[in-house]
DNA sequence: CTGAAAGCGCTTACAG
DNA sequence: CTGAAAGCGCTTACAG
């Protein structure tokens, strides 16, 4: 009925040795012969014992235990994407005998938030963190490397000279959008707007500069009215795309959006105002969302590796807490257009 | 840059008070004078110390960590449904100051996996868990429930004498089959087939007594090969609709879905093979899925309140642990008709 | 009101 | 190869 209580004492004296030797055999040291070894296992086996965490971690081992940090502005944190990520943090931590204890960040700018993370760093409960959704830069990050808790972030800018307790994975954003700005040039578009994404995250303006870039590249000037703000959201690309409706004069003939979701919100925009896609406009997203293949029309976007991201990141993470790595590491991870329905060729002028 | 090392000791020696005083203050003990307790938090405050987690809960304290174990056989838990499952649990527990550990089960037939699982239990990770999508009558659950462990489950057969610390959340299936019966017949079905969700779980067996105990009080005959086996997901409900158009003879006029997904699926199924709905068939779902009022036709369903669910299953649980119950805390959370579009009244005949 | 001391269950140099 | 012992950082009766 209650749980089992056995320690290492009682396994010791059941097996005729020392807590020594127990914790030999537990921690697969080389000094203890077979024999020995085979005796405690099978102690260790028939009573169902597994060392306590936590004296094991106050006695110096790690806690293999990483968090895994949500922030959300506000909003829950339902959607498919963000759910893609966790369960891959999870599942790449769990494949490498690590925990993940999972928290979610409304608002970083909360005392309470901040204090409740930094609290489960200082705690020792997690040998180090992961966080989605962070500002560029954010404060609380920074202090947390600071204070010299390893920390892997998503979408982050790297400094050129960083700490080696730093992690930071990105998406080749520049690439992207190079990508989607050749497309729709080979389609004969020179007219092209851009719905942009929370600029306070580097994605935001990394994705905004790789457009400018794109753009000045192929000698097609860029129209501030067709440049319009964005939050990564549906709700965002919905309110820019009847902006840009409502304004007047000239139209662009085509639309980037800083992901799919954004470029969700702009279809529907577009829809409920009788603009057909891609036949009055052309419109292409950047994530490939799973819903993306499945909408009406069928996004066309640029595709990224959301997997292969938490991946670098879990394993980089994980790397550094068991080995200590001494350079900040940093990753890039590439991205590739899918042509769908969303965009069309126009006659060239 | 090393993060900082301050222990009790040296808070101690700074206050100019003894570690008993300090540990006092952190315990908000009563027997401790105002003057102290503030010079004491000063000291703490200006030195950013948090105790040792591993320290305390190795002195007996409780670790404020639950566990979230997702079973989902094979595939990834990636829908929608299953990250509002997830979010409400964490919410709920960091609302009372616990963290979650969260763990993935594919397969509860993997003898690693359920090693992983007793581990936690045992390491005292954990003061209790809380279980998504087990089958019903799980044998692990069990051996962790005889074990001592408190355990909270969603969809499992409530037993007549059961442990207390065992914890149980159902919704009221029985409820649920009997309104999307009744709301059939008024519209004059009589001929209402049903596909079935996973009969392992609690829910698959509960919610096809319900559909029959429904029929039977409208006198409606019921017909075995309008019967068909699902698995709560899509693709079987795919399957199951495909499966009853291929067989030959009478056709029902309705069909209850034994979730929102396998309506899904079954929807596309007929729409593939052009029967309309609800034109040619009448459809009607469980759960309430986000995606429900979006999908064309929009899904009539029975509407379920998950978010409740996972908040009296986490408090129940959070409440054992830290009170003590001493008996079996089981819940029914209610559900309620939701009239869309995919059912419509015949002639009555 | 407060300090000294035992104890929580492990790990790991240190001897032998 | 193996045991005795110190130490990890806390909490909590026990005295006073």
């Amino acid at each position: 009925m209650k749980n089992n209580e056995i320690n290492s004492v009682e396994i010791a004296k059941r097996a005729g040795v020392s807590r020594s030797t127990v914790s030999r055999v537990i921690n697969n040291y080389p000094n203890v012969p077979p024999e020995t070894r085979e005796k405690v296992m099978k102690v260790i086996q028939q009573y169902n014992y597994f060392p306590n965490v936590s004296a094991q971690v106050l006695a110096g081992k790690i806690t293999k235990t990483i968090g895994l940090f949500l922030i959300e502005k506000g909003e829950v944190a339902s959607d498919v994407l963000t759910n893609t990520l966790v369960v891959s943090v999870i599942e790449n931590a769990s494949a490498a005998g690590y925990y993940v204890l999972t928290n979610i960040i409304r608002n970083t700018q909360d005392e309470e938030a901040v204090k409740g993370v930094k609290e489960i760093f200082y705690q020792r409960r997690i040998n180090g963190g992961v966080f989605i959704g962070a500002a560029n830069h954010e404060p609380l990050i920074e202090e947390l490397i600071q204070d010299g808790f390893v920390v892997a972030v998503v979408d982050q800018e790297l400094k050129e000279k960083s700490e080696s307790n730093r992690i930071i994975v990105n998406f080749d954003n520049d690439l992207g959008m190079q990508q989607a700005v050749d497309y729709l040039v080979s389609l004969n578009h020179r007219k092209i707007g851009v719905i942009n994404g929370d600029m306070l995250r580097q994605s935001g303006p990394s994705k905004y500069e790789g457009y400018l870039k794109a753009m000045k590249q192929h000698g097609l000037s860029i129209r501030p009215e067709w440049v319009l703000p964005g939050d990564f959201n549906e709700h965002s690309g919905y309110q820019a795309a009847k902006a840009l409706m409502e304004q007047g004069g000239d139209k662009p003939t085509a639309i980037i959006a800083a992901n799919d979701s954004v470029a969700f919100g702009a279809m529907k925009a577009f829809k409920e105002k009788g603009i057909q896609i891609p036949e009055d406009i052309s419109v292409i997203g950047f994530d490939d969302h799973p819903i993306s293949s499945m909408y009406h029309p069928a996004l066309t976007t640029i595709k990224v590796d959301f997997k292969e991201m938490m991946s670098e990141l879990t394993s980089a993470l994980i790397r550094h807490i068991e080995q200590g790595i001494d350079e900040c590491q940093a990753f890039r991870i590439g991205c590739s257009l899918v042509i769908r329905d969303s965009c069309r060729a126009i006659q060239p002028k």
